[in-house]
DNA sequence: AGCTGTGAAGTCATTCACAGCC
DNA sequence: GGCTGTGAATGACTTCACAGCT
């Protein structure tokens, strides 16, 4: 039997994100069903892809299954919260309490999935000192200290698209390792940093396309 | 020369999300810039991506270019509008005002592209009436009608989970085009529905695997 | 000389299909 | 008999490279 996970082979980033996928199907089906065991072709479905395409993510990382049988869904959820690097949960900060900013502050998604917004900042003395959902907002000067104090090392940015680069150089300054830009702004960080972007309007122009068809 | 758009050749769909980035990248540029026209070499850096892939994604719909001179960006803008049909506003409904409901209502990102939400839906009583950024919300029950009297063809779903399908019958009930889906259900919808997924916690979840790297 | 438009080549991802195991 | 794990085949998308136009 192999090693498992053969950390050398790149692994595609859709697999990465079916991965995910994978993972709220298993939550999921936890809860619906008393089965111990999954098959590929049953995890497909649940997810929305073919069997082969199951079988060969999970390969990627190793040989979960077993033949006849399956995979055994509480060993497999284990074994994609490793992968995933969610078993602990993983701090998150906000910059820009606007409207977006407030609605991930609010949104209860992120949390349920091992992700927790702990600190939010802005540079409007207005907002700073406010409490949106539990969450003070605080002086965007605050933010180095902040984040170091807390160990953050993933940013929301949510502020208006100009002020965008600005305040990731801001959070780069900070150390901080990811960043996930809500911005339309398309901005610049240094490779060692993640770089990720959330464009809410993006499936709403894909539609448009497939509506004038 | 050609006669322009081969409706026959299927279009990659990175295609047509690039054709998005393209037409922001043209409008910013056109802000910033004096300049007429356009390289692909040019427009490629605006957007991140290399020359070769922005003129064959063009060149899927048309000769827009002129040898020598590149783009005229005037005349690349309004195909590009015209491609992914955005030439007109899209009035978009959204069912369920909850945090992140209220949250897209105030998003200004939308109308900015074209998108502009025109009416709101919710099944709770306290909500029903109040107004949220000038959009007052509205009783579901009353959805068919007010769709079918603005004919509206898109819309979002920002109810919780567990009632994300109920509300997509609904809406496909109501002869909705397309279905824009911010729940992390998963939904069926028949196959004349366009049917499209935001997931907030996507990137949030690559970037925990890239970080566990 | 400079830049487009596009076949051809190359790269990456998915699906097939089947040997091996339970 | 049923299901995994995986090379091989296929398919999708991107990049190369260059002929042709201005």
């Amino acid at each position: 039997m192999k090693k498992t996970s053969n950390k050398k082979n790149k692994i595609p980033e859709p697999t990465i994100l079916r991965l995910s996928a994978y993972r709220r199907a298993l939550q999921d089906y936890k809860e619906q069903s008393a089965a111990k065991f999954v098959s590929s072709r049953q995890l497909g479905e649940l997810a929305n892809r073919n069997a082969s395409i199951v079988r060969k993510d999970l390969s990627y990382f190793g040989e979960y299954g077993m033949p006849s049988k399956g995979y055994e869904i509480d060993h497999l959820l284990d074994q994609i919260v490793n992968i995933m690097n969610v078993k602990q949960q993983h701090a998150v900060a906000l910059v820009g309490v606007g409207n977006l900013g407030k609605a991930l502050l609010g949104y209860p998604g992120f949390k349920k999935q091992g992700f927790s917004i702990e600190v939010a900042f802005d540079n409007n003395a207005i907002k700073i000192g406010k409490k949106i959902q539990e969450i003070k907002v605080r002086n965007l000067k605050d933010l180095p200290l902040e984040v170091a104090k807390r160990e953050i090392k993933i940013s929301f940015i949510t502020v208006p698209a100009v002020a965008a680069q600005e305040v990731a150089n801001l959070l780069v300054e900070a150390g901080m390792r990811a960043i996930i830009n809500f911005t339309p702004a398309r901005i610049w960080v240094p490779p060692k940093v993640i770089l990720r972007h959330v464009d809410l309007t993006r499936e709403l122009e894909v539609v448009s396309y497939y509506l004038g068809k």
